[in-house]
DNA sequence: ATGGTAGGTACCCTA
């Protein structure tokens, strides 16, 4: 028996419906998480995706940015969207799912977290501040949360590529956010906060170059591979004994239109 | 060093 969740950056639900149909296919997750849904929760096109298979759907959107959504085979248990920065910008979902007899009841968190603009100076940036201030908020929320409760998972567009294989060239991309030592250290306490397991990593292994994104602006994205990992599935301790399969679903850089983000997909089983 | 593309929105923002 095994439990299955996706995460995908759709950059606009609306445009990718086709995609999340070639997904389902693919993949055919329990629990699929959507970051930059771009839609306010009165017009989510709800219905197309009940049938496509995922009636239950916890939704946290606004107009034309940012938006999260959890979709599922199964019920979810009391979705809460959750708020940070105080801001009303719509990046963060969590729900609990029973992920079956063996594993039980889980809490899914959906997470978008702020991109950063271009300068990678919080003080002449007020967008990579915002970016720092939201690690440094959610460092503190996980630490003051401890470990009681189910087990967790966290996963999203963090916008993050900490390690040197998480990214196509380190010298070149040292000074660019998503890859400068600020954010990296801001998401190592992050992680440390909550007791996080890299379940990616744990299951490719540390040395890999693995990408979830390649920018729209490149000619060719596949040839050039100028790639960064941007996508993170993070789990809780308990579960990492049941880490057995990760997929990034690289084809859907091709899919029509696509995204600029790929699925990836984290399959947990006792056996 | 620069500009390249996509999406939503409303003539510009964010990524």
């Amino acid at each position: 028996m095994t439990f299955s969740i996706t995460t995908w950056n759709v950059n606009s639900i609306r445009m990718r419906l086709d995609g999340l149909k070639h997904l389902i296919e693919a993949e055919n997750p329990d629990v699929i998480c959507l970051q930059e849904t771009k839609v306010q929760d009165h017009l989510f096109p709800k219905d197309d995706i009940t049938s496509m298979g995922y009636p239950h759907q916890a939704i946290s959107g606004m107009k034309g940015y940012n938006g999260v959504a959890i979709l599922s085979k199964v019920p979810l248990i009391d979705p809460e969207p959750l708020h940070w920065c105080e801001k009303e910008d719509c990046r963060h979902l969590f729900a609990g799912v029973n992920a079956g007899d063996e594993l039980g009841e889980l809490e899914v968190h959906c997470l978008y977290i702020p991109a950063g603009g271009d300068i990678p100076d919080p003080l002449k940036n007020p967008k990579f501040a915002h970016k720092l201030a939201f690690l440094d908020e959610q460092a503190h929320w996980w630490a003051a949360r401890g470990e009681q409760g189910p087990e967790r998972v966290l996963v999203g567009d963090f916008n993050v590529a900490p390690l040197i294989s998480d990214v196509w060239s380190h010298a070149r991309l040292k000074n660019v956010i998503t890859h400068t030592e600020i954010e990296i250290i801001a998401l190592a306490a992050l992680q440390k906060s909550g007791h996080w397991v890299d379940a990616m990593r744990h299951l490719i292994g540390e040395e890999v170059p693995a990408y979830t994104w390649w920018s729209y602006r490149a000619k060719d994205w596949e040839t050039a591979n100028k790639g960064r990992r941007l996508d993170h599935m993070w789990v809780s301790p308990g579960l990492k004994s049941l880490l057995k399969n990760v997929s990034i679903l690289k084809e859907a850089r091709d899919w029509a239109p696509p995204s600029d983000h790929v699925p990836v997909t984290l399959c947990l089983s006792q056996k």
